[in-house]
Formats: structure tokens, sequence, C-alpha cells
DNA sequence: GTATATGCAAACAATTTGCACGCCT
DNA sequence: AGGCGTGCAAATTGTTTGCATATAC
């Protein structure tokens, strides 16, 4: 992968937030440093990002959002306003013994708690 | 809310697989019940079913997929083939006092646990 | 009879892709 | 110089919505 200034923006921005933002954000964001990048270039260089480990990719509700804390947590999201808090991950070594029986490998997991924080 | 053969058929048709359907798959199954139903009936009828708690959607990967059992269950994801495999969910209040201290009120959970089943 | 549900098609939103050009190495 | 990355716009995909008609109650 060779280095793009546009990578380096969008990485930078992913890493110096905590708001899980999606594409549509971090485009608007990346258009202060870098005005004539396309939201195209945003969503190919996130795909790379998220390929090479880099950041996380959260499926949650409709549109994709974005982690630059790739160790493992574990997400509170608020039902009312969609607000993900991140908090800490029990041992995956707990979560193995768990479910040894599935035959199943597992190498990763994506947990939110439902619930309303303290904006609402 | 009225009653519907379309809904009727919807619900039946998700309480009977658990392969954790999408619109569409859904979509395709109705028809053979009822050849000139629309998608967008289908999508209405999945909202409303959601709505008053009678089927649960999962929001993992880019399409909304929905599950027939509604009680508190974790999903084993193939981050290979995306099949997921229903587990007991451990008791929630085990969760309530984990995260207690982050003024947040609990009500649900999606636990979505990654790696490779044994299809692959 | 009246209001809700439907079928259809068009609109919408999020994401992906084809292509000509630009810039890292 | 060569090839990967970009900007732009069009294409795709998943989902929602407006409207006239059909159906439950």
């Amino acid at each position: 992968m060779r280095y793009s200034k546009q990578r380096e923006e969008i990485y930078k921005i992913i890493r110096n937030t905590d708001i899980h933002p999606n594409a549509d954000w971090i485009f608007k964001h990346v258009k202060k440093k870098i005005p004539k990048i396309s939201l195209g270039t945003v969503y190919r260089n996130l795909k790379l990002l998220v390929d090479s480990g880099k950041i996380l990719a959260i499926h949650t509700g409709t549109t994709i959002r974005y982690d630059g804390n790739i160790r493992n947590h574990i997400h509170l999201k608020c039902t009312e306003c969609g607000n993900l808090i991140d908090v800490d991950t029990p041992d995956i070594n707990v979560l193995e013994d768990l479910y040894k029986n599935y035959e199943f490998e597992i190498n990763g997991i994506e947990l939110t708690i439902l619930g309303k924080c303290c904006n609402k």
C-alpha cells in the first residue's frame, strides 16, 4: 500500500475522535484539510484501513461507523440518540471457554449493549 | 394493528427458519404463498413486527437481518460466510452489575462473536 | 362506511465502481 | 516511467415513501 495524504488525514481524524463517526462525517472533516477530496476516496480508504487492521468498522444501525480504537472493547449504545460509549471487554479467553463446544474459532467480538444513556 | 394475510405469512416464515434472513430472502419466500406481494409491503410489515416486539432486527453487516427468536441470545457470526449461530446469553443482570457505573439503563444486548464456523 | 394495508413505482440514502488523470516511489 | 491513488459522476444496493386501490372490521 502506497502512501497518500488523503489516507493519512482520514486515519488521523478517526484516531482523534471518540464519536465513532460514519463516512460522511469523516468526509466533511477531511475536507477542511483537503478541500478537493471526494467521498469515493474516503470510502476506498476506509476499506483499506479496515482491511489492514488500522481501524474497526462497526455495523450497528443503517450506516457503517468507524472506530480508531482497535483494542477489544464493548459499546454501550443508546437506543435514543445512537451514542456509543466505549467500555472494557472481559478477557476473550472467558468467551473461548464459554462457547468451546460450538466448533467455532473466535477471533473477535462485537458487543453492543442497548439502553439509555444520561443524555435522555 | 389490523390483521393482514401478508403480515401473518411474513411472521410465520421468520418463525420457521433459523437462518436470520434479510428482507429480500423473506420477500422471495412469501411470494410462493402470496405471488402478488410487493417488497414495500414486506419492509412495512417487518418494521411493524419489530416495533411490536414480535421479531428482532439484527444490524450486523450491510443489510438488516431478522430473528424470530426474541429471547435474549447471542450470535456467533462467521466472518467467512456470514452464518449466525444462536447461543444462550448469560443473565442480563450480570451485565447490569458490570457496567452500573456508566449511568446507562440497559434494556438489551446485541453481541456478535466473530470467528470461523465449521463450514470453513 | 371508514380507516388501515396493499401494490406499484418512484425517491432516497449509503456505498461502490469505471474511467481519465495525477502523484508516489 | 510505471502503477497505484484520486476526483468525479454514474451505477448499485438496501430501504422508504406517495398514491390510488383493496380489504378488515
